[in-house]
DNA sequence: CCTGAAAACTAACATAGGTTAGCCCGACCG
DNA sequence: CGGTCGGGCTAACCTATGTTAGTTTTCAGG
C-alpha cells in the first residue's frame, strides 16, 4: 500500500471530525511543508532543550516523544502520518522531550515564521491549529488513565486500539490490522513496564487469539475483545473515522 | 493567608515566564470574568460530554479533572488557583472528562463569545491562551512519565513536588509546605494506586523524614529528598517561579 | 459531651510484574 | 560459510502492590 500519490496533508487527522478544513486550507498548510526529510536508520529528529524555529509534520512512518532518564527510555506519546509532531514549540519555543524515529519516516519542516503569517490572515486555521494541540493533550489524558487504571496487558491492547484507528483516520490501517515497526522493547517503553514482561503480553494476546504482533505487523483477530481489554473507547479522539462506520 | 484582595488574573500562572502579559492584558481576561460562584461541598462543575458555551477559571481552591470508570475514580489533571481548567472546551466543545471540586473551591466563568470577540483583536493574549494549554499538555506527559517510570512512593513525591511549585507561582504555597484538602482515597486516584497502599506511602515518607501529609497540609521536610524520590526537575513547567530563585 | 460518619490506619494474604540470567533464531557481514 | 548482533523468547526468583477485612482516629453536628 503506497500513499505516494497524495499530498501530506490529505493524512492531517486533527482537522478532522468537529473541525473540517477547507480543501483551500489544506492547500495552504501544504504550501508550508519545505525541506522533505527521510530517514531509515533510527534517528533523533529533535532534542529536548533546543530552541526550535520551525515545526515537524510527519509524512509517513512512526516517530515517539522520548524522554530518557538513568539509562532508561520512555515513551511519552505516539504519532502517526499526518500529525504535526511538535507544534506546542511554536508557542513554548523548546522542547521538554526528544522525538525520534521508528522504523522509516518522511517528514517535512514548516517555519515559524511562514506559519505565523498564514495564522495571522486565516483565523480559522489557526483555531484548527490549535485544535490539534488539543487533540494531543486528550490522548495523553487516556494514556494517563490507562497509565492509572490498567494493567500491562490491558495497556497494550489500548495502544494497539487507539493506534488502529488512529491509522484508520488517515488511511494507513486495514480491515486485519496495521504495519507496525515497533519492537517489543520499544511497546515496553510505552507501556511502562519492562521487555521480559511486555513478551509475556504479548505471547498471552496471542493465545487467547485477541491479537497478533509479529514481524513489523498488528494483526487483530478479535476485536471485541481487544476493546474490553483495553477498556477502549474511542470517543476523546474527536474524530469520525471510518472504522466507524464501517461496523 | 488570604489573597482576597487581589484580582483574579494575579494568580494567571500559565502567562507567566516566556510569555507575560501585560497589565492591559490582565485587566482584559479580569473584566471577562463573570459569575463568580462558590462551593464547599464536593460538586461535580462539569460533566463529560456536556457541549458547553463558556469556560472556568480556578480562583481559590483545588480542582480534579476526573474520569469515572466501573465504580472507580481516576484523576487526570489538578488544577491550582489561576488555571483555566476548561480552556480546551473553547475549542473542542465538549470535554472528556468531568471537573469536580475538592475542598472548598471559588471559580469565575468566561463565555466563549466574550473569549471569541477578544481573541480575534489581541492575538498576543490569543498566543498566550493558546500556551496556557500547552502547558497542560507537557504537564501531561510528566504525569505520563512519573507513571510510567516511577513506583507509588516516587508518583506521590513528585505530586507533592509539582504542586508546592505551582502553588508558589501563584502565591499559595510557603516555605515549609502549603493548605492541600485531598484525603488519601484521592491521592491514590491521582497517583494510580489503591488507598490502602498509597496510606503505606504517606507513613513512609513520614517516616523516612520527607514530608508530612495530615489534616488538610502537607508540610516538606527535606525537599532535596522529595525531589529526588520523584525525580522532580522543575523544567517541564516553563516557569521562573519565585521557589527557584529562593534557594 | 456524645454520636455517627468519614478518613486514617493496620494486618494478612495473594499476585502482577520486576530482576537476573540466559537461550534461540534470523539477518547481515566479512 | 562462520561470526556476531539485535530482537524475540523463557525460566526462576523476589518485591511492590492489590485485596479483603477489619480497627482507630478525627471531627462536625446535635
Amino acid at each position: 500500500m503506497s500513499h505516494d500519490s497524495f499530498p501530506y496533508t490529505h493524512r492531517y487527522l486533527k482537522g478532522r471530525g468537529r473541525e473540517q478544513l477547507s480543501t483551500r486550507e489544506c492547500g495552504l498548510i501544504e504550501d508550508l511543508v519545505q525541506d522533505v526529510e527521510r530517514y531509515t536508520a533510527p534517528h533523533t529528529i529533535l532534542e529536548r532543550g533546543h530552541i526550535l524555529d520551525r515545526s515537524t509534520l510527519l509524512i509517513e512512518g512512526f516517530v515517539a516523544r522520548v524522554i530518557r532518564e538513568e539509562g532508561k527510555r520512555h515513551i511519552v506519546a505516539l504519532h502517526v502520518p499526518g500529525d504535526f509532531v511538535d507544534l506546542h514549540a511554536f508557542a513554548l519555543k523548546r522542547l521538554d522531550h526528544d522525538v525520534v524515529s521508528i522504523g522509516p519516516v518522511q517528514i517535512g519542516h514548516v517555519t515559524h515564521d511562514r506559519l505565523e503569517a498564514l495564522m495571522e490572515c486565516e483565523p480559522h486555521l489557526a483555531r484548527v491549529l490549535w485544535y490539534s494541540t488539543l487533540l494531543d493533550a486528550a490522548i495523553h489524558r487516556e494514556w494517563i488513565l490507562k497509565l492509572e487504571q490498567l494493567s500491562a496487558d490491558g495497556r497494550l491492547a489500548h495502544l494497539i486500539a487507539e493506534l488502529w484507528h488512529r491509522l484508520d483516520f488517515v488511511g494507513w490501517a486495514d480491515p486485519s490490522g496495521f504495519a507496525f515497526p515497533l519492537t517489543q522493547a520499544e511497546l515496553a517503553d510505552a507501556c511502562g513496564t519492562t521487555p521480559i514482561h511486555l513478551n509475556r503480553v504479548v505471547r498471552k494476546l496471542r493465545e487467547q487469539g485477541i491479537a497478533d504482533i509479529s514481524r513489523g505487523r498488528v494483526t487483530v483477530l478479535d476485536r471485541a475483545a481487544l476493546r474490553e481489554l483495553g477498556r477502549f473507547d474511542p470517543d476523546y479522539l474527536y474524530g469520525n473515522g471510518v472504522l466507524e462506520i464501517r461496523e
